[in-house]
DNA sequence: TATGAATGAGTCTTCATTCAT
DNA sequence: CATGAATGAAGACTCATTCAT
């Protein structure tokens, strides 16, 4: 049994989970190393042991949020099916990661205005994003392509899928209250599609 | 000429100004009062005469940046045409104060960064996108009224909408080489507009 | 009139008054010159017209306290009466100078504070204890000379008096729940004259 | 041996000496945590490891000085003998206490400076002085009992007894050329007791 | 004389990081 | 591997004093 990985393993997930919370708590600058041991439960000495810096830290975060491969979602543009139900899904995907990260948007937010400036922070989100793109685009196209929407800027298209569900989690964030993931999840991609399809078709 | 008060103005516009600068490229936690004292070509003492403390500069920028009151906007609901019309306009006027806060964008998310957390600037935008909210979800609601619209959660809808547009704010914001808003301006809206005619098709 | 140096000292009257209640209130170094501006009722440049520093003010408190010349009380040294009692008439006059500084006991300590290191407040009250006890040890040698008191060491009775009532001035400041003047007044002169007398038996 | 508890008794006690040495040359005011670090041969760092500010280093000297608890004093007022020489051997104690507090002077007179004003210095030597004054007191009165004083207000008397030695102590120190302890210990108490003894028998 | 905005050296305090044990 | 005391550069803020008006 590697037992010796296993520990340093279990360390560095104690650590990045511990920097979660406490980013989550204060952000990144307002977050201090010692909260972080304090939450982790491990030493100064531990956590300099595993992560050389705050910043490693932060780098090492940022891959865990922001490092999936989308595996799944860019299977949906080879799937086959309707482009319609592809997106449905797809959106479907999308709001269950958000939902998995709810605790984390503050992180995320976090990132956000990081990345506003040139960095590590920025390129790895901006990957992120092409992705996304990337991979609606085609959907979008093939739909386009069968016939099934109008022909229209495939990629304008796609950036307003993705934004219309990026800005409704910030939305979502602002007024949990009034918004909620159950009543927003199909009204908007509905109308997106009925926007998109080819009525006379 | 109350030359006096004019002084006063000027060196607190200087002064914010000069902040946004400083913000806008560092970050609050990482700017420094000596940055922006160096910026707005004071001295500290006077920096300070005029704000108290890095907290007062940063509730004054939020103050100028958000508690604009959406008058413009808010009367495009009470304005004559066609919701759809009051919608484009509305739109067109929201991608004008996204290009008029284009070098504010770091700052903005700065904010929203803040805002994941309790307090003053939480509050703030909490209110900011209520307003929105509860404008376009008249002009929508009116259009339904008025058999422009198929019917629909009016309010799930305006929270769509005005998410795309803040999502492609954001979206931009990372890929100002491949999306530019000469683009997409027109095609999230018609497309938008078109499902929300379209809706039962 | 002499209306300009009745400004003058008008002003800095008010300085000073001003300057001893802010003192009394938060010691020398606390104080800030504003607090002083504002209590005074002046303007920063005025209060600098007529005191060029802080160190300033308190010099001229220090000599507004404490260079009183004591003449009054030297005069009892050659009065006619018996030392008793005009050792109990000079008790009597140093009640009613603690009694007129109450207010200005803090600035008294905070006086005694800084006479504890070398320099002007340090020479200032070394006089003014010098005075004081060549006064009472005259007065008491001639109660001796005149066989009224027994034989003694007249400097060390004199310093022991006046510091009886300092201390009691202290302790008063201490407990003035338990310690008043009144009560506080006559028993130990007479204790302690009862003493002189008695001291052989 | 303990070393860990060692090293952090060894090290508050360093930085409580080099404060007193420190704020006995300069008053707390004038005091520079930059002094006391050099004068402790610590980093600032290590300082505020073990002392959080400027004012939990005075408080902390405020009960290494004033806190003992006078448990030999108060045997005094149990113990056997006669009261005039259970008070002789109360002043005696008291002078020698004030011989090893003698470079602490200017840092008491910073503290009864300090004292002046509400707060927990002030409360401290409220109960120091109350403390000395039951003492006393209650010898007096058991002198009055045994028909060894004169009958008299024993409190009154015995805030005398203290507040001379007291003054004397502040006397001392300006003029501690004029005045010396040798020459002050003795004639004070025995005309005070002279003064309360029963003459007639 | 009087005003009060402006100056900037000086202070306390923080905190990421290191390293002897 | 782990500990936690120690380091010291850096930063927000203060405030006595000045000076143009």
């Amino acid at each position: 049994m590697g037992s010796k990985r296993d520990v340093e393993a279990e360390r560095r997930k104690q650590i990045l989970d511990a920097a979660e919370q406490v980013f989550a708590r204060r952000g990144f600058d307002q977050a201090r190393m010692d909260d972080i041991v304090a939450e982790a439960g491990l030493s100064k000495g531990a956590l300099y042991w595993y992560y050389k810096s705050k910043d490693a830290i932060i780098r090492a975060l940022l891959d865990r949020i922001f490092a999936g491969d989308l595996r799944q979602a860019g299977e949906l543009a080879e799937a086959s099916g309707s482009a319609s139900d592809r997106l449905r899904l797809f959106v479907g995907r999308v709001i269950e990661e958000y939902r998995r990260l709810e605790r984390l948007v503050p992180v995320v937010y976090e990132f956000v205005a990081l990345a506003t400036r040139p960095g590590p922070v920025r390129d790895t989100l901006v990957g992120y994003f092409r992705r996304y793109r990337e991979i609606v685009t085609q959907i979008i196209r093939q739909g386009i392509d069968a016939g099934e929407f109008e022909p229209c800027d495939a990629d304008a298209a796609a950036v307003s899928l993705i934004s219309m569900y990026e800005g409704i989690a910030l939305f979502w964030f602002f007024s949990s209250d009034l918004v909620d993931w159950d009543r927003m999840a199909e009204p908007p991609i509905e109308i997106f599609l009925a926007g998109l399809r080819r009525m006379g078709g």
